[in-house]
Order: C-alpha cells, then structure tokens, then sequence
DNA sequence: AGCACTGATGTCAGTCGCTGACATGAGCAG
DNA sequence: CTGCTCATGTCAGCGACTGACATCAGTGCT
C-alpha cells in the first residue's frame, strides 16, 4: 500500500514489492490473487459480518429494515479515524482497474446480502432490489464518511442516506 | 465474440482473434484498447443517447422522472429480438473480469446521468442518488428483458422495475 | 534421536496481454 | 509524379501471472 501511494498502482511492480517485504514474486502470488487483491483483503470478512447480521435482525423487520440493520454491522469496520480509508480511497480512485474491482465487491455484497433476505423468506425479486438499494445507500453513506472527519456515526450516515433517496423516489 | 462464445473468454488469445481476422496482434489492439473492449464498444453511444434523452426531458419533470425518460431512449437498442444480447450476456456472466468492466460501464453511465441531472439544475446529492436508483432500475429492467423473449416492451419493463423499487423502499 | 509429513518459500521456464518505435505500402491531393 | 496521411506490419520488450519441481524449517510420532 505504501508503494502503491507513492507511485501509484500501475507504476509499482509486483518485483519491487516482493523485493520490499523480503520476498520472491512468486510468493507474493501465492498470497494474492493477483496485484489488484492487495488493496481488497478483508472485503470477504467485511461481507460476512453484514450478511449475518441481515440475517439476525428481527423477524419483525421489513427487507429494507434487514439490509439497513445488516449495513450497520459494518460499524466495526468504520470505527476510528477514517485516514487509512482516505489513503486507500485515493489509490482506488486514481486507476480504473481498481474501481472495477471494487465495484465487484459491492456487487458481490449485493448478491450475498440478497440471498440473506431470500433465507428470510423474501421473495426474490424484492430481495434483489432491496439489496441493490441497500448497495447504493452503503456506498453514499461510506463517500461521506470518507470525506468527513469521523465525527458522525456510521449508522447516523446510513440512516441519513437511506432518508434522502426516499425523498427522492418519493418526489414522483 | 464468435470465439468468445466458443471456446470462452479467457481461452480466446488475442493472437487466434486476430489470426481469424487475418490481421496482425497488434492491429488488433489499435482497435480495441484491450481484449475486454471488444464486447463494450457502443456503451459510449448508448450512454449518449441516454444523458441527451435526460437533458431533452420536460422542464417540469423530477428528477427521477427525467432519468427514466433518458433510460427509455435506450430502447433504440434494444428493440427486436434480445438473441444477441443473450449471448454477449452469456460470455459476461462466465467471466469476472468481464463483469467488472460492465458495472464500470454501468457507473460511467450512472456518473453521466448525474452529471445531466445537475445541469437541469438538481442539487448535488439528489443528483447522484437519483441517477444511482437510475442504474439499479436500468439493471433490472435489462435482466428481465434478456430473460424474457422480447415481448415486453423496455419502457414498460423500466416502469415495472421503478413500481416495485418504490414498494420495497415504501415498506418502511 | 530419527523419521515422515506438512506448509511456506524459492527457482525456473513459459504464456499472454499490451506497448513503443520504426518500416511499408495503398490511396488521395496537389 | 510527388508528397502526405492512414492503416497495417514487424520487432523487441515489459510485466502480470502460472505450473512444476526443489528446498527447508517446524511439528508430531515412534
């Protein structure tokens, strides 16, 4: 990571980070995927987390209610200073290859959490939207936290986003 | 995309495309920016066609009225049969990287959108979330209408998808 | 101690995507 | 006929990634 802000992702070889950390490139193959994956470790966990919780939120919840709760689960991840997101964001930002990843994520959270809500009985086309919905409110919710200081709650981002693209469905 | 569909994407040399075009590798890829872009070219017209629909759209029209009427010029594209779409789909579907590059075309077309929204004089954050329910509205209308056999119209497929968006997120 | 097994690492050779630099040749404009 | 442009070819090279095999430290068992 610190190569990758220095120089940028492109620029860094995978040969010099292998060099850096007192390894051949190999090695550093057989701990990632590929050179992309380093930025993307703990996003397995990170689903996890959320899709359990979708799952544990009360019976009683509507599907948007369950994705919303299963999203705040996340907080973990989101407590402390937001600054090694804010790094890790920039490198993000800067190269395309790794948007594309990280947009896999997402999409790949969307599809487990969508099969959450299925396990809750959820039919499967509303599982499929709320998941979606649920998607874009976690990503509007994590820009702000990003851009602010760590001063408001995660679930408060979460709750805040979730209102205002209710406004703006609601506006017929 | 014949050998795409063959023998799969990623089994698919650069060298055997070019060699059954009977050109040269590296023609190949003064056409396309990488072996990806082949089943991407158009996305930037249809992304056109869309923002210049949202712009055209009525003055008094919300903002998420205006995103539904510029994705309903999509339907240029997707009038007759969805056969070849399927079949691109089909490819996209068995490869990962394939379906990065898609949701990046998918948030090019999303960022797009929210960039005519804010030219119609909508605020900022409404822009951005109203282009992104834009996108996940877009995505479902699309995967019923490659489901279906083209019977349904895309417009009314959109509408559709818009309804049972608004119910999901209307259960509070 | 001695042995077998496992798991992490190294080594090597090779494939493939992709790029820069320069050459060639067809067609078109003056 | 000449000079220009544009598409293509040629060639050399980098860097990501992989498969196959070797090494070696630690660990448990006898």
């Amino acid at each position: 990571m610190e190569l990758y802000a220095l120089h940028g992702f492109e620029q860094t070889t995978v040969a010099e980070i292998s060099e850096r950390a007192g390894l051949t490139e190999r090695t550093f193959f057989r701990h990632f995927a590929d050179k992309r994956e380093v930025l993307f470790r703990g996003a397995g966990t990170l689903q996890e987390l959320i899709v359990n919780a979708v799952l544990d939120a009360p019976a009683s919840a509507t599907p948007m209610e369950a994705v919303i709760t299963g999203l705040g689960a996340a907080r973990v991840y989101f407590q402390g200073s937001p600054e090694r997101s804010q790094i890790r964001q920039r490198i993000i930002n800067a190269n395309p290859e790794l948007q594309a990843r990280e947009l896999s994520k997402m999409a790949a959270l969307g599809a487990a959490i969508a099969d959450g809500l299925r396990r809750r009985g959820v039919p499967e086309a509303v599982a499929g939207l709320a998941a979606e919905t649920g998607i874009v409110v976690f990503r509007t919710a994590f820009e702000r936290w990003i851009g602010g200081t760590g001063e408001k709650e995660w679930s408060q981002l979460l709750q805040e986003s979730l209102r205002e693209l209710r406004a703006v469905l609601a506006a017929t």
